[in-house]
DNA sequence: TGTAGCATGTAAGCCGTTACATGATTGA
DNA sequence: TCAATCATGTAACGGCTTACATGCTACA
């Protein structure tokens, strides 16, 4: 039970905890992959492919998933579910005051930002323009995950974790709006 | 020039070029690490001092920067500069338009609030308020470096991006604050 | 005198990515 | 029939952390 799991490892499991409330036939790692990029992306990572076999092999090794070949005229598949011991652990994880850290932010905009003056306003300009116009993508995808939760009772929390995605995708705009009026405003560089 | 450096590495060379603006002394090691976890580790990571040592002598094979060994009377250290080809390529990065990439977000409280009803009301509401307490003691080391970076011409950018992490942490806490408010007034779990 | 801070490194190892490799099934 | 999607893996490698190891210097 005391499994020093990656969080990635119980984001896994949790998706796969959601899935047995509301099914029992287990997913594949394919699948696995695609629920990861409809809601984890927003919050944590995308693992890539390889490393969501890896670790399901790891969950599977410990206990805390069971996996089931099904083959039946279909191609080959490994059906992975959750096991009573990797719905501890995971409540175990989510409950545990010490594992509850700070968000860590790798902003490449922000980083090159604080290097502004090094480059010429308007390539700072475009830089800022460039992010806001990624950072509409990302909230117009993020809508559409949000609208597909729509209001049932079961995805209430991913549901809010959505809500909580589009309110920071807002506020980051509003931001960045702000910093080009007044990087704008400024006068230019006396070099 | 077309060095293929990862953004840590361009994190340090920035610091050395804003370095090389205001004295000409060079830094060492230590003194990077602590000028990262001054800044940098805001909006991007605070690397470990090994990595720091490991980076900047990539930098130094590249000719991007420059050691030079102090020892008189001193115990030694190394003072790295950055050169002439260092800051065109650290330019030559900071105007690419192909390197403008999305923040990394990796939110463990996102992640556990997406799981949320697999915990009590009370972890849930714990686990936020204890956010709430981390996110304002990270706002107040950022308020502190804000007033270190007064309105100096020459740090006008590193205060930017210092309001724009000030401005996120207060969003960050409305938004969480709303959350709590929200998962308060909601009817407990039918289960 | 001793401890906190200055200063530099090596080694092991994890997490995660990209590239590579394979092959079945569905549908246009 | 051919391309897209489903499906599973291995190998190599990079970035970063922790732990380990060393020793000087200022100052209380």
């Amino acid at each position: 039970m005391t499994a020093e799991l990656s969080p990635t490892s119980y984001a896994l499991l949790g998706l796969l905890a959601f899935d047995a409330s509301t099914s029992e036939s287990g997913l594949t790692g394919y699948e696995l992959k695609q629920r990861a990029d409809r809601t984890l992306r927003f919050y944590w990572v995308s693992p890539a492919m390889s490393q969501i076999y890896t670790e399901l092999d790891r969950l599977d090794g410990r206990g805390l998933v069971v996996s089931t070949d099904v083959s039946e005229g279909k191609r080959p598949s490994r059906h992975f579910s959750i096991t009573p011991e990797g719905l501890a652990c995971l409540r175990a994880w989510l409950t545990d005051p010490d594992e509850s850290l700070f968000p860590t932010l790798k902003h490449p905009v922000a980083l090159r930002l604080l290097m502004g003056a090094l480059a010429s306003p308007e390539d700072v300009d475009r830089m800022l323009s460039q992010y806001l116009e990624r950072l509409a993508e990302r909230k117009a995808e993020l809508e559409a995950v949000r609208e597909m939760l729509a209001d049932r009772r079961e995805v209430r929390f991913p549901a809010r974790v959505a809500d909580w995605g589009l309110s920071y995708y807002e506020s980051e705009r509003d931001i960045v709006e702000r910093l080009r009026e007044q990087i704008a405003a400024e006068p230019p560089d006396a070099t």
